[in-house]
Order: structure tokens, then C-alpha cells, then sequence
DNA sequence: GCCTGTTTTGACCAACTGGTAAAACCGACG
DNA sequence: CGTCGGTTTTACCAGTTGGTCAAAACAGGC
């Protein structure tokens, strides 16, 4: 058995987070079964078996990086509220996502990742800490269409697509520089002026 | 060598088949460094060596696979163009392009398992063929904008956000079915109202 | 029923994979 | 100094992986 519940060192806390940065660095470009023990340990300037000393398999890397994710992954939505404007919630909704893709595009990828494969490891949370925090926020939008705060649409496929359009720039990263030529382009200032243009005129009553 | 050019057998036909059907289900589901050349024999119904007289390599298999999509994937950005009205233009590409993601959700995820994955090959593609066709289109769309037929809107990111929105219910698919609830649901008759409305909304001058 | 080219198989391999065991190392503290 | 907990390394293992090879089995035209 390692890391003995009795104190944390300086030495686990610095190793633990190294593991953890490298592994998502690696599974994010290579999904799960795509990434190897060795690679991760080798990034975080360790040799395997030590890196086995702190996380007792590479599925329980995988799984503490998912556990940490989910939260951060889903605090902006809970942050957009019944209060205010119902406009600027959902574009300051989308702008922190759109932050997100910016500044932790590796996190996104990992979520890509999984999804896309079937959600075989975070299937059971999809379903239910999701999909009730989903329920909740479309009711609230629903209020705001019934109060003709914005215009009538579907609050699910609302959600739906502000996911879509602001993970692409970080999921589909490549693709965005490609096209727009240059890789010393940075889209995400016309990114947020396209979607908070494409946003306003949608809700707009 | 195997191969040889003489004639194309029907069992030829039938395998080769046989096994890019395979290969896409198992390669869209796992990646490409996830996926085993066993499994795609397997779900082939051939044994490894077997498929490996078809196929020279795994590598080869993905190539093949890679190859056909690229054309098939863009057919209706190209189909896309000037004539008619343009609302009904881009709304016609969406409708398309949103099919394929009911289709054809195996390719999607194929290309977005690569895409995520830093595109290591199919980079070229991307900043030729693709970059090519989609400048092409950005103009066409600029032209529009200029004849005040459409509002004024980023081309590029317009496109982009189609992508990005059919695409999403391909390769996100497992997450729409858990967050809409029971999996008898079929997301894709609402989906479209919605990117009818969203896009009608977002163009209409 | 034989012959020629195609297809399939079984046995095999070297490299890699996730993971283990035990010994060696190291710094703090008595 | 010694020793004790935490840390790191070395050596190792069994299973899997992509791929090869020679020989066997099979087709179909004559």
C-alpha cells in the first residue's frame, strides 16, 4: 500500500501533481487505451514503477484526472442563475466556456476523448449529476421564455449547442488553425465576438 | 504482395469490405493507437494473418479508411454554392451535413478521434484540400454579406460553427442520450428545428 | 480429376504493455 | 552514528501487440 494516510509530503504533493499534469497532457492526445504508463512517466520525470508508487494503476490516473474534471467542467453552468439579465447570463455562460477551451484546451480533450468513445468510464455520471444539472438549467430557461425574456427555443439543444460551439475550439483545435492559415493566428477574439453575435441574435425576443 | 493487380475477386470485394466496415466500427470506437488489428479481424471475421493479406499494415487500413471519408465529409460544403437563395443554401448545408452525423455517426467520430488527436494524419489534408475549399466558401459567403442578403456575420466561423454543431450530435452522442434521458429518444427531428431556427435567426438580415 | 493461382491457416517472433518484488537509497531524528 | 519511514531503482514477468512465414486448403477453368 502506498501514500499511508499519515502526512503528505512536499515530495508527494510535487510527484502526485506531476503525474497528474503529464497524464493529461498524454491521455488528451491519446486517449486511454492510446496512452502508455511509461509515457505518462516519462513526462512527468519519473520512472514507471515510481510512478506506480503514487497511483496504484494507470486507470486510477485516468480516473482521479475525470473525478477532478467533472466539477470544473460543469461550475460555469451552475453559475448561470435564475438572476439578472437572462441574455447576459447565457452569453457570460458562454464566454467562460469559451475561457475554458482557451485556457485548459488538454482538460477538453480529455472530455472529448471520453465521450466520444462511449463514456466507457464516466457513463454512470453523464446520466445522472449531469443530466439533472441539464434538467434544472433548461427549466430555468424555460421560465425565461414563458416571461418573454428571450426568444422561444428548445433550452436542451440550447445547452446542446453552446457545448458544441465553444469545445470546438479546443477539441478541434487543429482544424481551426489550419483553416485559418498562420498558426500565429489566435481565433478565440473573433471566436467570442462570432458567438456572442450568433447568441444575441437567437435569444433575442 | 498481395493484391495482385490481375482481377478483383468477388471475395476480394466481399473481404476488403468486410474489413474497412470493421475497421470503422472498431477504429471510430477506440482511436487509432486503441484499436487492435485482432479486434478488427474479429468483428471482419477473419483471423489476423488473413486480414493482414488484404491489408499490408494496421497503418494501411486507417490510411484507406482516412482517404475515402475526406471527399465524402466535404461533398456538401462543396455542394454549397452561389446560386439560389442563401439562407436556403447554408440551411440546406446544415440539413445535409446534419444527416450525415445520423448516418454516418462512425465516420464522424473517426475524424474527430483523429482531429482531436492533433490530426498526426491527415495534417496536410487540413491546411490544403480543406483550407482551400473553405476560403473558397468564406467568399462566396462574403459576397452575400455584401449584397445585404444575409446579416453581416464572420464567414470562417460560421463555418465552423456548423461543424461544430451537426457534428456534435455524431460524436457526443452518448452524452445527448444521457442528458435527454431514456434512450428511446431520437434527438435529431428536434436538433434540426433548432439549427433551422438558430442559423434562419442568425443570417436573416 | 488435375492444375494454377488465390485464400486461409497455424506456428511463430520481437517489441511493447501494465504491473510486481525486492533491494537500495535518502534525509530526519534520536 | 544508527535506524526508520518514505522514496527510488533494478530486475523481472506474463500477457498483448503488430507482423511474418511456410505450408495447407481452396477455388475455378480446362
Amino acid at each position: 500500500m502506498q501514500r499511508p494516510a499519515r502526512t503528505i509530503t512536499r515530495i508527494q504533493r510535487k510527484n502526485t501533481a506531476a503525474i497528474l499534469d503529464a497524464a493529461l497532457e498524454v491521455f488528451s492526445a491519446h486517449g486511454f487505451r492510446g496512452a502508455t504508463v511509461d509515457q505518462i512517466a516519462k513526462a512527468a520525470g519519473l520512472s514507471k514503477p515510481n510512478l506506480l508508487y503514487y497511483f496504484p494503476s494507470k486507470e486510477a490516473i485516468h480516473a482521479a484526472l475525470l473525478d477532478g474534471l467533472m466539477e470544473t467542467w460543469l461550475d460555469p453552468l451552475r453559475a448561470m442563475d435564475e438572476a439578472g439579465d437572462p441574455l447576459e447570463a447565457v452569453l457570460g455562460y458562454v464566454r467562460r466556456k469559451l475561457e475554458m477551451s482557451r485556457d485548459f484546451p488538454r482538460e477538453s480533450r480529455l472530455f472529448a476523448n471520453e465521450i466520444i468513445q462511449g463514456a466507457p468510464r464516466i457513463g454512470p455520471n453523464l446520466s445522472g449529476e449531469l443530466k439533472e444539472l441539464v434538467d434544472q438549467k433548461a427549466e430555468v430557461i424555460r421560465h425565461w421564455i414563458e416571461d418573454g425574456k428571450i426568444a422561444e427555443i428548445n433550452p436542451h439543444h440550447l445547452i446542446f449547442s453552446i457545448w458544441a460551439l465553444t469545445q470546438h475550439y479546443a477539441d478541434f483545435d487543429v482544424q481551426v488553425h489550419a483553416v485559418l492559415g498562420g498558426d500565429h493566428v489566435d481565433p478565440y477574439p473573433e471566436a467570442q465576438r462570432y458567438l456572442e453575435t450568433l447568441f444575441t441574435r437567437l435569444l433575442t425576443p
